[in-house]
DNA sequence: ACCTGAACACCGTTCAAGT
DNA sequence: ACCTGAACACCGTTCAAGT
C-alpha cells in the first residue's frame, strides 16, 4: 500500500527529474499526489524537509546499487572501475538528484548522513581490497577513496554543464578520466597499465 | 565613474555572495543600487543574463589573477601547484561565485564563453610547459588538463559541502588532494615525488 | 490525525506612463 | 534613453476550520 507520505515523496522525485530543486513546488506536489496545495505540510516540516527525504531514499537506493556491481565484478580492480562507471551514467542519466544528493545535510539529523556514511564505506572497503591485493600502490585509503571520488565527482559536475567535452583532440569524458586515473593508480609493472598506456 | 550598469552588477555580486543566486532578487539588487525595483530590466534582459554577466566579470578577474601566479612562480611545477592551490582558495572564500562560474552558458553568445576559453587555454599552456620540460609524464596535454581540472573541481565542490573533511586518518583536502595528483602525474625518478611519498 | 480554503509576504516579469 | 508605480501570476508558509 503506497502511504500519502510515499505519493508526495515520489511525486516530488517526479518534479525533480523534470525540472531540478526549483522545479519541486510544493503546489505542484500536492496536485500530482492529488492533495491540497499545502497537504505534504502535514508530512514534512517544509520544502527542505521534503527534499531530503527524497535524498535520503535516493541515496539508499545507489547504496543498494553500488553492493549490486561490487558483487557482480570479476576482480577488485574492475570492480572498482565498474563501482565508478555505474556512479557516473548514474548521475548523467539523473542530474538534479545527483546534485541533490552531493548537497549538504549538516541540518538533517535524519538517516541521510548514515546512509551516505555507510555508501563512503562501502567505497573505502572496495579500495582497501584492491590495495591488500596489490593491484593499486601503496598509501592510505581513505586518502585514495577522496582522490578517486574527487575527481569522479568533478569530472561529472563539469560534463553536466557542458565544461569537458570541448575538444576533439584531447577528448576526455568522465570515464575516460577515471580509468586515467585508476591507472596512475596501479603499480608501474601492471601488464593492464602498459595496455592502456600504448593505445 | 560608475555607470547605473556597473553598480546594479556589484550589487547583484554583493549579494550572489550574501546568499547565493536564490539571494539576488531583481528586487533587492535594485535597492542597493538606489533604483526602483525593475530598474535592472533596462540594463539587462532578465534575472538569468545579470547572473550571468556578473559571471562574465568574475572569470576575466580570474584569469588575470591566475596570469599573474603564473608569471611569480619559480618552475613549471611549482606554477601548476600554485594556480591550482591558488583557485582552491578562491573558491573555499567565494563559493557561490564558483558555482556560478562553472554552471552553464549555451544560452549566452556573451564574452562568457570566450573568457572561460581563455582561462582554459592559459591552463592547458602551463601544463604543456611542465610536460615539455620533462617534469610530467608523456601524454595528452588537453586530457592530463581536464584531469587536474576535474579533480580539482569535485575537491572543491565535495569540501563546501562538507564531504571530505571527514575523517581524522586520511584527511584530505583539496590542496592536499591536488598535490597527490600532481606527484602521480610527475616521473617516478623525480626527488620531490620520493620526497613527498615519505612524509 | 489528516485535510481544506483563505490569507500574507515575497518574487519575477510586464505594461502604461512619466522626464 | 532611463526611470517609476501599478498590476499579474506564482510560490512558501501560516492559520482557522472542518472530518
Amino acid at each position: 500500500m503506497a502511504t500519502t507520505r510515499d505519493s508526495i515523496l515520489s511525486a516530488a522525485g517526479e518534479l525533480l527529474d523534470q525540472a531540478g530543486p526549483d522545479g519541486v513546488t510544493l503546489r505542484a506536489v500536492a496536485h500530482i499526489a492529488g492533495l491540497s496545495h499545502n497537504a505534504p505540510y502535514k508530512h514534512f516540516q517544509d520544502k527542505e524537509a521534503l527534499l531530503a527525504a527524497v535524498a535520503a531514499k535516493e541515496l539508499r537506493t545507489r547504496g543498494a546499487a553500488m553492493a549490486a556491481v561490487l558483487a557482480k565484478a570479476a576482480d577488485p580492480l574492475s570492480a572498482l572501475r565498474r563501482l565508478m562507471h555505474d556512479h557516473v551514467r548514474w548521475a548523467m542519466r539523473y542530474p538534479h538528484r545527483f546534485r541533490l544528493i552531493f548537497g549538504r545535510w549538516d541540518r538533517y539529523d535524519d538517516d541521510l548522513g548514515e546512509a551516505a556514511e555507510a555508501t563512503r564505506r562501502l567505497f573505502v572497503e572496495s579500495i582497501a581490497v584492491a590495495r591488500s591485493n596489490g593491484l593499486i600502490e601503496p598509501g592510505d585509503n581513505e586518502r585514495t577513496a577522496a582522490l578517486l571520488m574527487s575527481l569522479t565527482h568533478g569530472a561529472i559536475d563539469l560534463a553536466l554543464d557542458g565544461h569537458l567535452a570541448a575538444d576533439g583532440k584531447g577528448r576526455s569524458n568522465p570515464c575516460d578520466l577515471i580509468d586515467d586515473l585508476i591507472d596512475l593508480l596501479a603499480p608501474a609493472i601492471s601488464p593492464a597499465r602498459a595496455r592502456r598506456r600504448s593505445r
